[in-house]
DNA sequence: TTCTAATATTCTTATATTATAATATTGCGG
DNA sequence: CCGCAATATTATAATATAAGAATATTAGAA
C-alpha cells in the first residue's frame, strides 16, 4: 500500500501530459543530445521548445550540462520510458477491443 | 522502436494528471466500488467526483456498470497501478537526491 | 403515480496551460 | 570589445481544465 501524496504523483503525469514533452523524451532516448539538435526534430518554436524542456527538467525527467555556448539534454529516470509503454499497451489494448466491438 | 502518436500517448497521461483521479483510481485497486462508497473517500463535491469519473472512464481506465440504482465502478486497465508505481519510484529518487545534495 | 436516493449533466466562473512574439542572457570567435 | 549563435525568459493572448451550484435523469420504494 502506497503513502505517496497523489499530488506529487500527478504532477509526474502531468509533466508527461504533453505531446511534444512526449516527442523530446522519446528523442533522448538515442542519447544525450544538443538544443540545437532536438529542435528539428520537433514542429514546435525554439522558445516553446526550451519552456518544454523546462518543464521536464523541473519535475526532474531530464538534466542539462552546458557545454560552451550549448546545452545538452539527458534522460535522468528512465523509469518514464517503461511509463510510456504502458501507455502505449493500455492504448492497444484499447484499440483492439473497439475492432472487436465493431465485428460484432 | 515505438510508432504510436505522442498525442494519444500524452492523452494517457493527462487523464492521469489530477490528484483526485488518482486517489479514485487506488481506491478501486482494492475491487470494485459503488459511488456511493467511493465519494466518501474523496474530498471532492459529487457532482466533480462524476466528472473525474467520467474521464477516467472516456480513456478506458475504469468502467462501469449499472446496479439498480448504483453505478459500479471497476478498473479497467490495470498498466495503470504500474504507471503510478513507477511514478512514485521517480518522486523518491528525486527525495533522495535532494537529501544527498542537502548533506553536502 | 409520486417520492427519494444515486448519479450524471450543464452552466458559469476561476485557474492553469499553451503558443507566439519579443527580449534577455551567455559564451565564444574575431 | 563587438557581434553572433545558442538558449532562456518574459509578457500576452488563446485555449483548456477544474470547481461549484443548479438541474436533470433514472430506478426502485411507497
Amino acid at each position: 500500500m502506497s503513502n505517496m501524496s497523489d499530488q506529487l504523483v500527478s504532477n509526474v503525469f502531468k509533466t508527461l501530459a504533453h505531446p511534444t514533452r512526449i516527442q523530446i523524451v522519446k528523442l533522448l532516448q538515442e542519447g544525450e543530445m544538443c538544443v540545437c539538435e532536438i529542435l528539428p526534430n520537433l514542429d514546435s518554436e525554439q522558445s516553446n521548445t526550451s519552456q518544454h524542456l523546462a518543464v521536464l527538467k523541473n519535475q526532474g525527467i531530464v538534466e542539462s550540462k552546458k557545454e560552451g555556448t550549448k546545452v545538452i539534454y539527458s534522460i535522468k529516470n528512465r523509469e518514464v520510458y517503461q511509463m510510456i509503454d504502458l501507455a502505449e499497451k493500455l492504448i492497444l489494448r484499447q484499440i483492439e477491443e473497439t475492432k472487436t466491438l465493431l465485428e460484432k
